[in-house]
RNA sequence: GCGGACGUGGCGAAACCGGUAGACGCACGAGACUUAAAAUCUUGCGGCCGCAAGGCUGUGCGGGUUCGAGUCCCGCCGUCCGCACCA
C-alpha cells in the first residue's frame, strides 16, 4: 500500500474517458429501436411543430446544416420533455439544376445522382443524433410527392390562380434556358458566361399579386418573425398609395390614344410639373416610332441598357422629345411636353410619369439636362418661400405648399387629398379624371423553367383545344426515366415518345408542356405534406393540416427571407382557396440563424489552403500558420463564410469521427448568439470536447460519491435549480449561448461541491438536473450519464425537471451602495426589509459611514432588491 | 440614394423595465502533478497608480436627460446586411 497523497484533496478515482465513438451509434440504435421520435397524429397532448428548412441533396452536409439542425433538435427535444406531441420531420428539396449539371459533366442520371446523395446525407444526419421522425421523410423529386403538386397546379388553374401569358425573361443562349434574376451576374449567365438576352416567352404564372394586400397586411401579425424579415418582405411587396391621373393629349395624331394615364404618389406636387415621360415600351412610343426620326433607335437603345442590370446604376437619364403635348389636369391651358425616357419602367404603374423636377432627384437630373427648369411647390418650414430655390438637389421633405394656386399653405398631405378630391369629382368623356390607386411592386410568380429535373407542368397543348389540363386520374405526369443531355436545352423537348400524346379533350395528336416548375414551388408546401405524407390520393388531409399548422418554430437561413418565405405564404393562401388548408400563414415563429464562418488561408503562391492542412503556432501570443506537409509559411486571411472556393471548410464527418456529434452540436450552440455568425475554430471545438469529458467525469463522481450531509448541500441545490430555471427561460427564447453559460455555471458548482464534500443524494440530484439540461444539446452524452446515475428509461423520454422556485429566493440580499452614483460599499439586508429598514441598515454600515466622511445624505434612494444611492 | 441592424477586454460574448459593466467560455501568464507530453488541478487576467488596502478611469466619438446611462434623447463617426431608375 502506498502512502496517501496529502497534497491533493481526497477524491474518488476518475472514471474512464467518455468515448463518443462507441456510445453515439449505440444510443442512436436504442432510440431507433424504441421508436420514440415517430410522431402520431392521434395524440391528445398539445402539439408542437418544429421544422428546419430542408436541405438540397448536394452530396454532403456542411457545418451550416449542423448548426441549423442542432438548433431545431434542441427545441424538439426540449418541447418533448415539456410534454408536447412534437412533430420534427426531415425531407429533401431534391429537384434542381445541380443534378442536371452532374448529369452533363459525369454522364450520370440526375435521379440516380440525387438519390445517392440523399442516402449519403441521410446517414450523415443520423450520425448527428437528431430526433427526427424519419417515417415521414419526403423527397420532392419523388412522383408520390410531385403528383400532388401537379394536382394543386390544376386546382389553382381552375380557381383562376394560374395564368399563361408572354413575358420578358432572361434567356441564356448557350444553355438554352431561362435564368432567374439571381442567376444573371453582370448581364451574363452564371454557368455559361454567355450574354443574357431578354426574350418574350409564353410562361405559366402563379397569381401571387391577387394576395398582395393580404400578404402585406398579415406581416404585422407575424409577431414571432424577425423584424428584419418582415421589413424585407414589405419592401419587396412594395405597397404605395397614389393617384392615377389622365393627361389629355393635345391634338392627338391618328393612332394615338386621347389621353395618357399617369400613376403618382405625389399629386400634391402637380403644380411643379414640367414634363411627362413614358417608357420605351409604352404604346404611344411604339405608335410614334415610325413617324419620328430617331425614336426607333432610341427605343432600341433603352431596351439594351435595360438588360444590363449593372449598367442601370450609372446609366445617364436620357430622353427623346416626341413633340407631343398634354394638358395639365388642373389647368387645361397649360401644356407639358412628352418625352420617351430610359428611366421609366413599363411594368410599374402605368408606364408613364409626370416629372416634378423640384421634388424628385431623378426628374431634376432629367430637367436640368434638357433645360426644362423647375418650380418648387413645397417649401421647408426652415426656408423663406420667396427665396427658396432648387438648383441641383431636389427637396423631398415635408413643408408648406407654395406656387400651387388653391393648394398654397396646405401641407403636402392636405394637398394630396385636395387634388385627389377635385380630380376624382371631375368627369371627362364619361370617366373621372383621376382615381386613387394602391400599387404594388410585387410581380406575378413565373414558374416555367425549361429544364428536365423539375416537376412537369400537367398540361397538354392541342392545336384545336389550346392548353388542356391533364385529367387528375392521369396524374402523375412522370418524368421519363431515360434522359440524354447530348443536345443543348431541355431534353424533354427532344423526347418525342414522352412529348407526343393525344389531346385529353378531342383525342387529336397533341404535345405535352415541356416546361417544369420552378423548384421554389416544391418547397412552398412541403411542411404541409409532412402532416400526412402517407396520403396517396390527396396532397393533404385537412384534419392533419389544421391540427399541425402553423409550424410553431421554423428555423433557417436569412437568404430565404423573401423568395421561399413569401412563396410559402402565397401557397398556403392558394391552398386555402382550393380547400387543401384551413390556415393562411404557414410559419408562426421564424428564426433566422447566422452562418458558420472560418479563417481563410493562402500559401505563398496565393492558392487557398484548407484548414485540415494547416498547423498553427502561437509563440508569445503571435499566431503563425504553416503547412502540415511542407512546413511552408501560410498567410492567415479574413474570416469568411465557409465555401468550397476558398477552401475554408470543415467537414462535419471529420469532426463527428474525431470528437463525436455531441461535441460538434455543443460548439455550434455555444459562443455566438444563434442569429449571429459563429466562428469555427479548432480551439473552440477542443473546448467543447473538454466539456463533454468534464460532464461525464462530474456525473460519474456524483454517482459514485457516498458523502454525508455537508454545508455545501444547500448551495448546490440552489445552483442546480437556478440553472434549471435559467435554461428553461433561455431555451424558450432560443438563446442557446446563454443556456450554455448557465450549464457551465452549474458544472462549476457541482465540481466545487464534490471537491469540498456534499451529501450523496444532493450530488445525484444536481447531476441529474445537469444531465437533463445537457440532454437537448448533447443527447448521447445525456443517455450515458442517465445510465450512470441509475435512472430509469431513456433520458430522451424523461420529463423536464420542475424547478423548485423556493430555492431561488435568497434569505438576505447584498445591495450595492452608491454615493452620488458611484459604488462605495455593499450592505447585506434581510430579503423582506422595507425601504426604511434598508436605509437604516445602510446608514449604520461602517464602510458607508467612512465614505460619507461625516456628511448627512440629502436624499436616499432605495430600489428594493437592486441598489441604494445616497446623494450628498 | 432608400430601408434595417450593429459598435462592450487579446477573442466569442453577458448585463431583464435605466440600478454592482465584463457572467460564461476561448486564448494567454504563473504554479502543482509528470521522465516528458496530454489530461487534470491551483491561480492571475479591461487600463492606469499602489507592496497592499484601496483609488482613478473605462461600453465608437461629442452633447443632453436622470439620484444613477452600455441601456433613453440629440448630433456625428465606423462596420455589416437588404433593396435599388418603383413614379
Amino acid at each position: 500500500m502506498t502512502s496517501p497523497d496529502t497534497s491533493a484533496p481526497a477524491r474518488p478515482v476518475a472514471p474512464e474517458r467518455y468515448n463518443a465513438k462507441e456510445t453515439e451509434p449505440r444510443w442512436q440504435q436504442a432510440w431507433e429501436a424504441a421508436g420514440i421520435y415517430a410522431t402520431k397524429n392521434d395524440d391528445t397532448r398539445p402539439k408542437y411543430y418544429v421544422l428546419e428548412m430542408f436541405p438540397y441533396p448536394s452530396g454532403r452536409i456542411h457545418m451550416g446544416h449542423v448548426r441549423n439542425y442542432a438548433m431545431g433538435d434542441v427545441v424538439a427535444r426540449y418541447k418533448r420533455a415539456r410534454g408536447f406531441n412534437v412533430l420534427h420531420p426531415m425531407g429533401w428539396d431534391a429537384f434542381g439544376l445541380p443534378a442536371e449539371n452532374a448529369a452533363m459533366e459525369r454522364k450520370v442520371n440526375p435521379r440516380d445522382w440525387t438519390y445517392a446523395n440523399i442516402a449519403t446525407m441521410r446517414g450523415q444526419l443520423q450520425s448527428m443524433g437528431l430526433s427526427l421522425d424519419w417515417s415521414r421523410e419526403i423527397a420532392t423529386c419523388d412522383p408520390d410527392y410531385y403528383k400532388h403538386q401537379q394536382r394543386m397546379f390544376l386546382d389553382f388553374l381552375e380557381k383562376g390562380l394560374v395564368t399563361r401569358r408572354t413575358a420578358k425573361v432572361n434567356w441564356d443562349p448557350v444553355d438554352h434556358t431561362v435564368l432567374a434574376n439571381e442567376q444573371v451576374i453582370d448581364g451574363r449567365g452564371w454557368r455559361s458566361g454567355a450574354l443574357v438576352e431578354q426574350r418574350e416567352l409564353t410562361q405559366w404564372f402563379f397569381k401571387i399579386t391577387d394576395f398582395a394586400q393580404d400578404l402585406y397586411d398579415a406581416l404585422d401579425g407575424l409577431e414571432r418573425w424577425p423584424e428584419k424579415v418582415r421589413v424585407m418582405q414589405k419592401n419587396w411587396i412594395g405597397r404605395s398609395e397614389g393617384l392615377e391621373v389622365r393627361f389629355v393629349v393635345e391634338a392627338p395624331p391618328p393612332g394615338i390614344a386621347p389621353d395618357v394615364k399617369v400613376y403618382t404618389t405625389r399629386p400634391d406636387t402637380l403644380f411643379g410639373a414640367k414634363f411627362l415621360a413614358i417608357a420605351a415600351d409604352h404604346p404611344i412610343a411604339a405608335s410614334l416610332a415610325s413617324s419620328r426620326p430617331g425614336l426607333q433607335s432610341f427605343i432600341e437603345e433603352c431596351r439594351r441598357t435595360g438588360t444590363a442590370q449593372a449598367a442601370i446604376d450609372t446609366a445617364e437619364k436620357l430622353g427623346f422629345d416626341t413633340g407631343l403635348k398634354v394638358r395639365h389636369p388642373l389647368d387645361p391651358s397649360w401644356l407639358l411636353p412628352v418625352y420617351v425616357a430610359n428611366f421609366v419602367l413599363m411594368d410599374y404603374g402605368t408606364g408613364a410619369v409626370f416629372g416634378c423636377p423640384a421634388h424628385d432627384q431623378r426628374d431634376l437630373d432629367f430637367a436640368n439636362k434638357y433645360g426644362l427648369g423647375n418650380t418648387p411647390v413645397v417649401c421647408p418650414e426652415t426656408e423663406d418661400a420667396a427665396t427658396f430655390v432648387i438648383t441641383d438637389t431636389a427637396y423631398d421633405g415635408d413643408g408648406r405648399m407654395i406656387n400651387s394656386r388653391f393648394l398654397d399653405d396646405m401641407t403636402p398631405a392636405e394637398a394630396f387629398d385636395a387634388v385627389a378630391n377635385r380630380l376624382e369629382a371631375e368627369v371627362l368623356a364619361g370617366t373621372p379624371v383621376a382615381s386613387r390607386k394602391v400599387q404594388f411592386r410585387l410581380r406575378d410568380w413565373g414558374v416555367s423553367r425549361q429544364r428536365y429535373w423539375g416537376c412537369p407542368i400537367p398540361i397538354i397543348h392541342c392545336d384545336a383545344c389550346g392548353p388542356v389540363a391533364v385529367p387528375v386520374a392521369d396524374l402523375p405526369v412522370k418524368l421519363p426515366d431515360e434522359v440524354s443531355f447530348d443536345v443543348p436545352g431541355n431534353p424533354l423537348e427532344c423526347d418525342h415518345a414522352w412529348r407526343n400524346v393525344p389531346c385529353p379533350t378531342c383525342g387529336a395528336p397533341a404535345r405535352r408542356e415541356t416546361d417544369t416548375m420552378d423548384t421554389f414551388v416544391d418547397s412552398s408546401w412541403y411542411y404541409a405534406r409532412f402532416t400526412a405524407p402517407w396520403l396517396q390520393d390527396a396532397p393533404t388531409d385537412r384534419k392533419a393540416v389544421d391540427q399541425w399548422l402553423a409550424v410553431d418554430q421554423y428555423i433557417g437561413g436569412i437568404e430565404h427571407a423573401i423568395l421561399h418565405l413569401l412563396y410559402a405564404r402565397f401557397f398556403m393562401r392558394a391552398m386555402q382557396v382550393t380547400g387543401w388548408s384551413g390556415v393562411s400563414e404557414p410559419f408562426d415563429g421564424l428564426f433566422t440563424q447566422g452562418m458558420v464562418v472560418h479563417e481563410t488561408y493562402k500559401d505563398a503562391a496565393g492558392a487557398w489552403v484548407q484548414p485540415a492542412d494547416i498547423r498553427i503556432t502561437a509563440e508569445a501570443g503571435e499566431r503563425q500558420a504553416f503547412h502540415v506537409k511542407t512546413d511552408a509559411p501560410i498567410t492567415i486571411g479574413a474570416i469568411e463564410k465557409m465555401s468550397k472556393s476558398k477552401k475554408n471548410v470543415v467537414d462535419p464527418d471529420d469532426i463527428i469521427a474525431s470528437y463525436g456529434a455531441d461535441t460538434a452540436r455543443w460548439f455550434m450552440l455555444s459562443d455566438s448568439p444563434p442569429e449571429r455568425d459563429v466562428i469555427w475554430t479548432e480551439d473552440g471545438v477542443q473546448g467543447a470536447a473538454r466539456f463533454v469529458q468534464r460532464v461525464w467525469r462530474l456525473v460519474s463522481l456524483a454517482a459514485a460519491t457516498t458523502g454525508g450531509a455537508s454545508a455545501n448541500d444547500a448551495g448546490l441545490r440552489k445552483a442546480a435549480h437556478k440553472a434549471l430555471a435559467s435554461v428553461e427561460e433561455d431555451v424558450e427564447r432560443l438563446r442557446f449561448n446563454r443556456c450554455v453559460a448557465h450549464i457551465y455555471t452549474l458544472a462549476n458548482a457541482l465540481d466545487e461541491a464534490l471537491r469540498g464534500g456534499v451529501e450523496a443524494g444532493v450530488a445525484r440530484e444536481a447531476a441529474g438536473i445537469l444531465t437533463l439540461l445537457v440532454a437537448p444539446m448533447m443527447p448521447h452524452l445525456a443517455e450515458e450519464c442517465w445510465q450512470a446515475l441509475g435512472r430509469e428509461g431513456l433520458a430522451a423520454q424523461a420529463a423536464w425537471p420542475v424547478a423548485d422556485r423556493s430555492l431561488l429566493v435568497e434569505d438576505s440580499i447584498t445591495l450595492p451602495v452608491q454615493l452620488n452614483g458611484k459604488k462605495r460599499a455593499d450592505v447585506t439586508v434581510p430579503r423582506e426589509a422595507d425601504k426604511v429598514e434598508v436605509e437604516r441598515l445602510t446608514l449604520a454600515d461602517e464602510a458607508v459611514q467612512k465614505a460619507l466622511e461625516g456628511r448627512a445624505p440629502k436624499k436616499v434612494i432605495v430600489v428594493p432588491g437592486r441598489i441604494v444611492n445616497l446623494v450628498v
